[in-house]
DNA sequence: CTGAAAGCGCTAACAA
DNA sequence: TTGTTAGCGCTTTCAG
């Protein structure tokens, strides 16, 4: 009697046929005006709500969108998230994150599910086991890839290497000569990309640059890296992410070592915590809106012809702030900006 | 010919009926383990997936579970996200999240298709406007809210009444006697509550409090009270939760006001950022693990018999760190610890 | 513009 | 243990 109302319920309550009601819902325009007004007030009043699985068993489509990221608490996906969200939001999709960091440990079955019940999956930063158990299910539903260029798949990327450069240049106006570098997750394809890019600035500029260890995209792993930071001499530090460079100022500080008098650290990401970080990071912006907007394009790209995978790249924009500064016994000398500023 | 693999497309291939397939993932109890590896074999080799949709079509669950936020770079939610998503996974639950912050923009009819997929609901902080949403659709899905205590529904809620007094008589011990307090969103239960909290504190201990407008939970709202704040006079402050904190030491900061030296701040949840700003946070620690715990169980609970609803209390755990010290021109009395003093 | 009928892929009784 | 038979609630031809 008073089961879920459904568009049969509904159908019988009006006398048309059920299929009217349906159309009611989704082709409204092939519906009467009157007619369609009465079933969207009945439905209304009846608290009907077409049912997703139902809909999706033969459509084929739910009208959700996936994000899978490796950690949420990653304040750089939550930002892109909302991004998405907003334009998935004018576009008809409602996006949901969900977080890969169990796939290891649990059953990847959780994961179907996700993948069952999206139109499509914007798959962030994956590592390589994550990409090959992606790879195998590619044709099950569209996928978009963040942060990693596959060849033949359709991938948005943040190219840092112009915006790290000129941070680089940055520091040697500064006077910093000992620079070291803390790499991220050894099988990351954007912590691989941005060690290489420092890497080669390091090399064109003839200037000593000391790689350390792997290290997680975290607030503790910054923290963790401390230690090793001030062993290796360097006076500024270029650090995978906002997260860990925060983390690494936080470790230094516990160390008594104050930046950016004493050794000046760079992030990259220009996550929401780089503004709180003490001092405020220095740090190349990703342009999220824009992000946001090539990945939704690419989205919908597939969603209409599966085919058609495209490869984006946007470039990052060099952030500076407090925590670059001029090296210890040395001024600055060509540099824009002076230490102490704020924003 | 190459179309998706089906049941019954296994069924055929295995000259066994499509229902004997169907059990081999659903109930494997119940059909022969020779049989069960053969199906599962073929399966494993057409890359079959069980179709989520047709699942729930006929099952009612998806085994996705829903966790509504009202703001996702709220790290407090990320931290409870990853909780709840460890626990779930153990009893076979996906947990996906979806930030509410467009409802309104938004035809919520957005909103109803991620409600439509999940077997439950877990909404957090919900405004308002929200709650009423959520409750005319309470019986469509169960529902579990947190940080809001509505009778008759499942709630789990953090009680900082305890924890928070115990920081108000810390900056007593330390000297303070013009103390602040800002004010969360007009339409929390949880910044009523607190503020409330801290109000009966101040009317026991016969202290000067001042009541700061309502601020937005977030780092920028935080960074735009510190003007007010200034005003006020006071030499500590308690803040809605550690965002807001972590925006007004770094707002204070750009004015020349240094935390705790010159204004002692304490924060709430004990969110990630509480440790990256400088000076860490005072806080009162949510315990996350048990908040996820209880919020799970409410889950299951609902999931098993929709009425058994139950409703948690949590009380909170006062964190002393550096944001809060001695007042100005005033040495700790009795105080536990001292300014400076990392974690 | 609306009705009729078929079926999306799966599960759940009930038989065998 | 496995096969049989009905649907779950909706969309979608195809007629009318």
């Amino acid at each position: 009697m008073t089961s879920k109302p459904t568009i049969y319920s509904l159908a019988e309550e009006l006398g048309v046929h059920p299929a009217t009601v349906s159309r009611a819902f989704s082709r409204p325009e092939l519906v009467s005006a009157e007619l369609r007004t009465k079933v969207l007030a009945l439905a209304e009043q009846r608290g009907f709500r077409v049912n997703v699985a139902a809909r999706q068993l033969v459509t084929g489509r739910s009208g959700l969108l996936g994000l899978l990221v490796p950690d949420i608490e990653n304040m750089y996906f939550t930002t892109l998230f909302h991004s998405m969200s907003r334009l998935g939001a004018a576009m008809g999709l409602s996006v949901v994150v969900t977080d890969w960091r169990f796939m290891e440990t649990q059953q990847a079955e959780i994961f179907d599910r996700v993948l069952g019940v999206v139109d499509a999956l914007v798959v962030a930063a994956p590592r390589d086991d994550v990409m090959t158990y992606m790879a195998r299910r590619r044709k099950e539903v569209p996928l978009v890839f963040i942060n990693r260029l596959i060849p033949g798949a359709s991938c948005v990327v943040v190219d840092n290497r112009e915006a790290l450069w000129q941070l680089g240049d940055e520091m040697l106006a500064q006077g910093h000569h000992a620079i070291a570098a803390v790499a991220g997750p050894t099988d990351s394809w954007a912590a691989a990309q941005r060690i290489n890019d420092v890497e080669s600035w390091a090399r064109a500029r003839n200037v000593e640059l000391t790689v350390l260890g792997h290290c997680e995209p975290s607030i503790h792993g910054g923290i963790a890296m401390a230690g090793a930071v001030e062993q290796s001499g360097a006076t500024a530090v270029f650090c995978f992410d906002d997260l860990m460079a925060s983390g690494l100022i936080k470790g230094l500080q516990t160390r008594g070592i104050r930046t950016p008098e004493d050794i000046s650290v760079v992030g990259c990401d220009d996550a929401s915590v780089a503004l709180v970080t003490s001092p405020s990071l220095t740090t190349v912006r990703a342009p999220y809106d824009e992000l946001a907007e090539q990945v939704m394009g690419a989205v919908t790209g597939l969603l209409k012809s599966p085919e058609a995978t495209r490869q984006v790249s946007i470039d990052g924009v060099p952030i500076l702030r407090e925590s670059l500064g001029p090296a210890p016994h040395a001024g600055p000398r060509t540099s824009t900006k002076k230490a102490g500023t704020t924003r």
